[in-house]
DNA sequence: AGACGTTTAATTGTCTGACAAATGAAAATT
DNA sequence: AATTTTCATTTGTCAGACAATTAAACGTCT
């Protein structure tokens, strides 16, 4: 962090660390691989080995922030509501650059998971799991890979969440023909009409969640 | 991620885990070390002691997160304008949000970043602190855990990339100008003003660096 | 001279056994 | 009943050893 360091970089052999901090081996090692859990570091085994400062990639960082976001929202009893406000705020934020820069890939990953989610005998998993990858499709159509990685946490993290509610067909038919429509606006690279979609979308998310939310109450009210 | 351990559980003692896992115990150790550095863990001496599930809390969340990203972000050659137009973007996202709930003390905090940005003799390394203490109040505003966390990353890690401009006495001007125009626009509960206002900074703040860089292109150029 | 094995040194990965430090529970004492 | 003492459990650390891996250095042969 501060700088002293350069990518590639290699440090001091473990030996020479723990003569150098007055500590065990042991001790170096086990502060070695905090630093790899992070990351940060990288080891290479061998006479030319040794602990190097890793270039840390976009593709690892991805994953870090997913599981750290999955893990927060799990744990802090975020509601519904919250989680599903911030996913689609920040993916709306998406809509006018993705319009602008969408490419013939990002749009034919869309329809492919918006076919798929259209097709009969889906479990409710398989069918999150589809509408995770349309939406990452999208933000990836915003060609920043900064915006990429912040947002694959509010992203993905969704996908336990939505895991919970129980898709009718009709609410499934409903929410395919939408994408549907998200694809036809990038694809005549209207960023005010993508936006307008993803709204009702995010609205039509909210009101499926609350129904669930409303009938296992009476569910459990009735016991 | 499982699901199968629950906050505060206690894993079994790193003896019995030797046990189980067929390693010795400074291998354990080194496995406990992975998973505390990424908070999932805390470990505890003494007689009851161990280590225990952690709940991950936003705070902790949040430097995790900040770190990463500035290290993404200085690690992979990312452009300020690529930065630049992902940190406006997502804030963007907020400004609807944060017009509507702001609470006086968000007011309060911008107001008196702002102040202090006019402040004569301040570097330029104060000026964008305050600057990013002005932007998480905003982001803040918007009353959604989950978004300022997913944010923290995309304001704080601009801060080093700010700071290698300088900042002239009379963009601090305007740059301090619309903050207030900011803050204005959310006491007023306007989102499309305070929308429109992010729009203006984003664009001067890329001019802003489109000249730094040029600058110091041309300087190169006549050594 | 160059190609190809062989040795060797450096380094991480792991193991064993030990002791220190902390900590709560149980036992002993007042 | 309150307080102190003891004790068992657990993490934190250390020293020393050996295995596994790897690249460089060295020899050997063509």
């Amino acid at each position: 962090m501060s700088g002293q360091l350069i990518v590639d970089e290699r440090l001091p052999s473990e030996a020479e660390l723990s003569e150098q901090f007055n500590v065990s081996r042991p001790t170096v090692r086990e502060a070695l691989k905090r630093l790899g859990a992070q990351s940060l570091i990288r080891t290479q085994r061998g006479a030319t080995g040794g602990a190097f400062v890793n270039r840390l990639r976009f593709e690892d960082a991805y994953g870090q922030q997913i599981t750290t976001s999955t893990l927060l929202l799990s744990m802090n009893d975020v509601s519904f509501a919250v989680a599903c406000e911030a996913r689609y705020a920040l993916e709306r934020a998406c809509a006018p650059l993705a319009a602008e820069r969408r490419t013939a890939d990002h749009l034919a990953t869309m329809r492919a998971e918006a076919h798929r989610q259209s097709q009969p005998g889906l479990t409710d998993e398989a069918f999150c799991a589809s509408d995770v990858a349309f939406h990452r499709a999208l933000v990836d159509a915003a060609g920043n890979p900064v915006i990429s990685y912040q947002l694959a946490g509010a992203v993905e993290a969704m996908q336990p969440l939505m895991n919970m509610i129980t898709f009718s067909a009709r609410s499934r038919e409903r929410i395919i023909g939408i994408h549907g429509q998200i694809a036809d606006a990038l694809a005549a690279h209207d960023g005010q009409k993508t936006d307008a979609l993803l709204s009702d979308l995010a609205l039509y998310t909210e009101e499926l969640a609350r129904n669930v939310i409303d009938a296992r109450l009476a569910a459990r009210q009735k016991d």
